[in-house]
RNA sequence: GCGGGAGUGCCGGAGUGGUCAAACGGGUCAGCCUUAGGAGCUGAUAGCUUAGUGCUUACAUAGGUUCGAAUCCUAUCUCCCGCACCA
């Protein structure tokens, strides 16, 4: 019961000071002189279920920093808004009967009182919201602009169908062959015609600049695996009379080829199956169709013959050609060489169905015979039964190989990339309208930027399909050239768009003009420290770094990268261990823990158990000792008398400036747990001495990061009339710090130790002591005559102090001749 | 399989060549205060040993480098995360 009481009181002066920093616009942002920083957090998608421990964690990390650089003397950007366009809205609408923008609405209500509670402090007025006609309309302003500068183009192709969202999804948003948000669902391939944005114009540019980001290691090795880029060499493949391109990075495996091996997804595979297979190879389409998804990821090579044989461009020897479930058919050309002697999976397949294996790479050091080999050879050696190519290093023969294959034009070396262009389209409603209408006569054609935007109609019926085609209104339109007979586009555009230049607009949210004023954006941008969960590191993060690099280009921005610096925070997991989250309904809400223990409580807990960057368990176990220190704070402030001027206290000068320094590191470097420690280890060095009110000030200041509402509350007790949100940070005077005090306290510790020692000792021999005499050296007497207090206290015993050399003190033992500098002799009775 | 990270005391976790039996918090135990205490204060919390000492064993496991290792190297095991039949 007695637990539970904190709320009143915390509640009470929470709401308070919330309520003042709004009404003073303590946290406006406004463009100035003097250094900028710009602090953002990954804007969060509201959802229903409102937030939990999980963001509050994440929006306190940020908001620590954002406090530190703003008493710093920064002007701090800090801003918060929704990427409130996306398919949960939709869904959750259906399901309850009610319209997304009802839906959205309330949520983001829900979002930003919750978001207040916790005492974030953003500039509320830089609020931006994507789902607003005055935010999407410059989606639709930009896609025009790519589509202008070839950016944005219209295709055919393969692309991934999610059945449960109903719509086509981007590759980044196709986690093992399922959907990522719905994790047991597998993707399906469709041909349809859709709308792409060329991201792999910028493949190099994505590569080259992200190790010049400081970012962690992980994100950036994420990205790069992502963009996948290999070198190779293109080798075409006459099959029939037609010329098939091939990619392979190992050209010098091409006397090994024994067949080919061409995806059973490939679109044109039809036309490499003769008709004497085609009963066959049909039979293995239905049956590879029909494999669940457990055995995807154990799945055996299998395939089946397609009647056709393909001309080895350098042996002219001819081999057959399968179609294989091994081949992914939209990486390369869809089709492979295999080489079952140096590629273990070619080498699986031949074994497989009879083909043939040969050695055409042997290594250094041992032999490779051909009829007992039991793995594909896939390392280094020398080139064999190569024909002209044979006897040298297989890296050389590589070099050679393509170059003959280049001057006889049956190839050529290139470069391979995993990034494919990015599908922006989706079949959805609750998501910007692609600015697009087709003309039966005009065919594609844009829709003017001055009709812009184009709103997203409310009245829509839910059902099969897509919503906004049920809207005639909206989907019957004039042609804009020639005024004929036109349909609308009805696709959607991909939510990650709204997400991919959010940062720019809180810099200039209110702006009806233009997407942004180019001078605001210089100002602010690039974001310098951004910070969000790793899931984004190849969805958002790179599309927002396409996105900045596009904008460049198309001249509305002037720097390459939109975030010079990325912060994982940890995961926050339940009290079960797994990732807090709604679905699994293992969430911990603010609300709760805030009414128990109270907000600022609840933030020094969640940034005190360990690096900000670890995932973190969320247990109240450790909750009880942040609420004792908070508590201790508010006591001794509110009897707090500062000593009068002149008594400053040199240890605790030099502790202060010794914590500032090392406060401020830690802050900068998000070591806040580490921060806390010395922030309370001040404390408890402060409530011992005399303190002035600066040095209390000091303290206040260290802390009010953390503890944004009761710092400002005794901040106010002690006299202040202005907020500590906006005082200056203190500066550590380092000529102040003297390490001598703390070797003083170190041995003031040791000694304290020492005599609880030998009172344990005691105890287990049942004698007892009530006094305690120190033999000291004799310049040091002052010392521990200064300490006296502290060690009575801590021993529970009467002390007397001698030097080793007073000639009246009380020695029955000759203790005082075990005394060493630093170590006092010690007596009890 | 590939890539990234991690394994520390009863627990959460600091610490990345000596100042380490190891910060800080939690838990537990003991003492004080007290009518009582779930509040506060003090101490203890690897083992043995001792009037404040000394020794042994410890930072996943096994080796190694070093005057010296939780910290560096090698191998192994375990766990987490990401990618995954990319030719």
């Amino acid at each position: 019961m007695k637990k539970t009481d904190a709320r009143p009181k915390y509640a009470l002066l929470e709401e308070k000071w919330q309520k003042r920093w709004e009404k003073k616009k303590v946290f406006a942002s406004p463009e100035g002189k003097g250094k900028k920083y710009y602090v953002l957090e990954m804007f969060p998608y509201p959802s229903g279920s409102g937030l939990h421990m999980g963001h509050a964690f994440n929006y306190a990390v940020g908001d620590i920093l954002a406090r530190y650089m703003r008493m710093k003397g920064h002007r701090v950007l800090y801003p918060m808004g929704y990427d409130s366009f996306g398919l949960p809205a939709e869904n959750a609408a259906i399901k309850e009967k009610s319209h997304p923008m009802k839906f959205t609405e309330s949520a983001i209500k829900n979002f930003i009182a919750q978001q207040k509670k916790i005492g974030l402090s953003y500039d509320w007025s830089r609020i931006v919201m994507t789902h607003k006609p005055e935010y999407y309309r410059w989606n639709q302003f930009f896609f025009l602009k790519f589509l202008e500068k070839g950016l944005a183009y219209r295709k055919k192709s393969s692309v991934n169908w999610c059945p449960k969202c109903d719509s086509v999804l981007a590759n980044e948003q196709v986690i093992k062959g399922k959907c990522w948000r719905h994790t047991d669902t597998n993707v399906e391939i469709r041909q349809l015609e859709q709308w792409f944005l060329k991201i792999t114009d910028y493949v190099e540019e994505l590569l080259d600049k992200v190790d010049g980001l400081d970012w962690p290691e992980k994100i950036k090795t994420m990205q790069k695996n992502w963009i996948g880029k290999s070198y190779g060499t293109e080798i075409d493949f006459e099959i029939g009379n037609e010329r098939w391109p091939i990619f392979t990075t190992r050209a010098d495996t091409i006397y090994g080829v024994t067949f080919m091996v061409v995806s059973a997804q490939h679109p044109s595979l039809m036309k490499l199956v003769t008709d004497k297979q085609k009963k066959e190879v049909m039979e293995f389409l239905k049956k590879i169709k029909s494999v669940s998804e457990k055995e995807m990821e154990t799945l055996e090579k299998e395939g089946v013959f397609t009647g056709s044989y393909a001309k080895n461009p350098v042996t002219n020897e001819k081999v057959p050609v399968y179609a294989g479930n091994f081949v992914v058919s939209d990486y390369g050309s869809g089709m492979v060489m295999a080489v079952p002697g140096h590629d273990q999976r070619d080498y699986e397949f031949a074994k497989k169905y009879g083909l043939s294996v040969k050695v055409v790479i042997k290594p250094e050091d041992y032999e490779l015979d051909e009829e007992k080999i039991t793995e594909a050879y896939e390392g280094d050696g020398i080139t064999v039964s190569s024909g002209q190519f044979s006897d040298m290093k297989n890296r050389k023969a590589i070099e050679k190989i393509t170059h003959y294959l280049e001057k006889k034009k049956l190839g050529n070396k290139t470069v391979q990339y995993r990034l494919k262009d990015w599908l922006i389209s989706r079949q959805r409603y609750w998501g910007t309208p692609i600015p697009i209408v087709y003309c039966d006569k005009c065919g594609i054609v844009s829709v003017p930027e001055k009709e812009l935007p184009i709103i997203l109609p409310d009245k829509v019926k839910f059902g099969k399909g897509n919503p906004l085609e049920t809207n005639m209104e909206f989907v019957n339109v004039k042609c804009p050239k020639c005024k004929g007979k036109a349909r609308r586009e009805t696709d959607t555009m991909d939510t990650f768009f709204d997400s991919s230049w959010y940062y720019l607009r809180y810099c200039d949210n209110e702006n009806r003009k233009e997407p942004f004023a180019r001078k605001k954006v210089d100002y602010w941008m690039p974001v310098d420290q951004y910070i969000g969960g790793a899931e984004h590191a190849c969805l958002h993060l790179l599309y927002a770094r396409f996105f900045t690099k596009a904008l460049r280009d198309l001249g509305f921005v002037e720097f390459d990268e939109p975030f010079l610096k990325l912060f994982n925070q940890g995961m926050l997991h339940g009290p079960d261990g797994f990732v807090m989250s709604k679905s699994r309904g293992n969430v911990v809400l603010p609300e709760v823990v805030s009414e128990k223990y109270g907000m600022d409580t609840a933030r020094l807990f969640l940034v005190s158990t360990a690096s900000t960057d670890k995932d973190t368990e969320w247990s109240e176990n450790g909750i009880e000792g942040s609420l004792k220190f908070v508590n201790k704070v508010m006591g001794y402030f509110t009897g707090f008398k500062a000593t009068k001027s002149g008594g400053v206290d040199k240890k605790i000068e030099s502790k202060i400036n010794k914590t500032i320094k090392e406060v401020s590191e830690d802050v900068e470097n998000f070591r806040y747990n580490l921060a806390i420690i010395k922030i309370r280890n001040l404390f408890d060095k402060m409530s011992e001495e005399k303190v002035s009110r600066k040095e209390a000030e000091i303290f206040l200041k260290l802390l009010h990061p953390f503890c944004p509402h009761i710092t400002e509350e005794l901040w106010e007790k002690i006299g202040n009339k202005s907020f500590i949100s906006i005082a200056k940070w203190p500066e550590a005077d380092e000529s102040k710090i003297n390490i001598e005090y703390e070797k003083e306290d170190e041995v003031m510790e040791k000694t304290i130790g020492d005599v609880n020692n030998v009172l344990k000792i005691f105890k287990e021999k049942e004698k007892s002591a009530s006094k305690l005499y120190l033999y000291v050296m004799p310049n040091e007497k002052t010392i521990y005559a200064s300490n006296l207090g502290e060690i009575e206290k801590r021993t529970g015993l009467k002390t007397i102090v001698f030097a080793v050399n007073d000639k009246d003190k009380h020695d029955p033992e000759k203790k005082s001749s075990k005394a060493k500098p630093g170590k006092p002799g010690i007596y009890l009775e």
